[in-house]
DNA sequence: GATTGTCTGCTGGTCAGACCAGCATGAAAA
DNA sequence: TTTTCATGCTGGTCTGACCAGCAGACAATC
């Protein structure tokens, strides 16, 4: 017999929904401000420590932004802020970089074919700047994560796809946060920028099989860069 | 003139930190109960609603659970919690419906791929539970549109790839909030549910390049019943 | 002895009221 | 016109109070 599992919500969780709720269905923007917390306790008819505890909770979710003396406004999301990094970032382990990995392997292929199909002059130019930039960066022995992941975010935006542009900003974000140590393996950095030239390449020759394909080994390759352990 | 960037940290936000901190040092396992509400007011030398902000918010990012009557526990970490679909939707929902189904096109016959391959029996009978509710709520006329949307969700679930599932989650929950019109189109619902039970039947097979194919002409047809404003 | 009931002390949930520090606005002073 | 400052707002924090629910100890009952 399965009995009811009792339905209890706290007041401070039912007003933190609420406002969620307002704020996924549009009816607060993000730059509104809202009511101040008095107020707010007097609408709802509740303490307003319990209105207190909800928008602590939105701000630490990022959703609002708290000002002393003036009020609360709804914050732009962020595309940072789809992941939690920031406070569990700690917390991505093993798996969930294989996850991101695959999820990866899936996409970035898929988009770069669109990207062989769409990519205009313009796409093609900000990815040569940003190769050179690469190359400058990279003979001076500096760090070059960041212009790295800035490749494969150049790649997904030629594809001229807001949502998928979206997915490789999440998945690489992640995957830096985890660490990379491609620093450590002798030649890697030399390796990566190669290979990002030959899929540019192949891109700008519209050769879309190819290009999915250099593409694929590519991430098999900076796999290797991210710890891995219990990879099969 | 920069001014000096006043040390402006909440009392909440400085309890809020300083647990987080422990968990990150491991200090704070999974599954340790955290002392009372009074006795950490009282060894921190802070209010109650001070520590009561910070735990709702650490609640709020799944970080312990609270317990009315008994306390808060730290609880152990999903990799689901790091990634938000919530705020995904946020970011891509200007995109126009073109371009989240063709995000969808690339991301799910690689997912289904994967199901083929790992799908346990559990997620073999959810599916086939959810197909049954799904042909007995069509023949009782209610609407179809979640259901129909949770099996892609469950679908995406046997892939075994959290960072999937949320995409998914994301793409799915937009489109329908775009509205369909499914119910106009006659015959598509009853057309659907079979695409559906095919695609199950092919998972259950283990054959994954019939059901990556079979599923992407689903997302085709099922492409017809999506308000495709906004297209060029 | 095993079950049931009850009492008591804990825990979180909520509220009201108070006080502080800082921002904003507008009136008064320069 | 510009500056000053008083006032009323806002969030930040604390305190004390009360409620509901859990847990353990213990007594009453079968």
């Amino acid at each position: 017999m399965i009995f009811t599992p009792v339905n209890r919500v706290t007041t401070s969780q039912a007003v933190a929904d609420q406002l969620i709720g307002l704020v996924r269905q549009g009816i607060l923007k993000p730059g509104d401000k809202l009511p101040s917390e008095r107020d707010l306790s007097e609408q709802l008819n509740v303490g307003r420590s319990s209105i207190r505890e909800a928008l602590q909770s939105l701000a630490m979710l990022n959703i609002i932004e708290i000002m002393p003396g003036y009020g609360a406004v709804v914050k732009e999301p962020q595309s940072s802020d789809v992941l939690r990094a920031d406070v569990l970032g700690f917390l991505i382990g093993d798996s969930m970089a294989r996850e991101l990995l695959e999820a990866r392997e899936m996409i970035e292929p898929a988009s770069v074919r669109l990207a062989c199909l769409r990519a205009t002059s313009e796409d093609l130019e900000r990815l040569k700047v940003l190769l050179d930039t690469h190359e400058t960066t990279l003979t001076d022995g500096k760090p070059i994560n960041e212009i790295s992941a800035r490749f494969h975010i150049l790649l997904a935006e030629a594809s001229h796809n807001q949502v998928v542009v979206r997915f490789m900003e999440s998945i690489l974000e992640l995957l830096m946060q985890r660490g990379r140590k491609a620093e450590l393996i002798p030649g890697y950095a030399a390796q990566e920028l190669a290979e990002h030239r030959a899929i540019f390449q192949l891109v700008a020759e519209r050769n879309a099989d190819a290009a999915a394909e250099m593409l694929l080994r590519h991430i098999v390759h900076s796999a290797a860069t991210y710890d891995m352990k219990g990879e099969s």
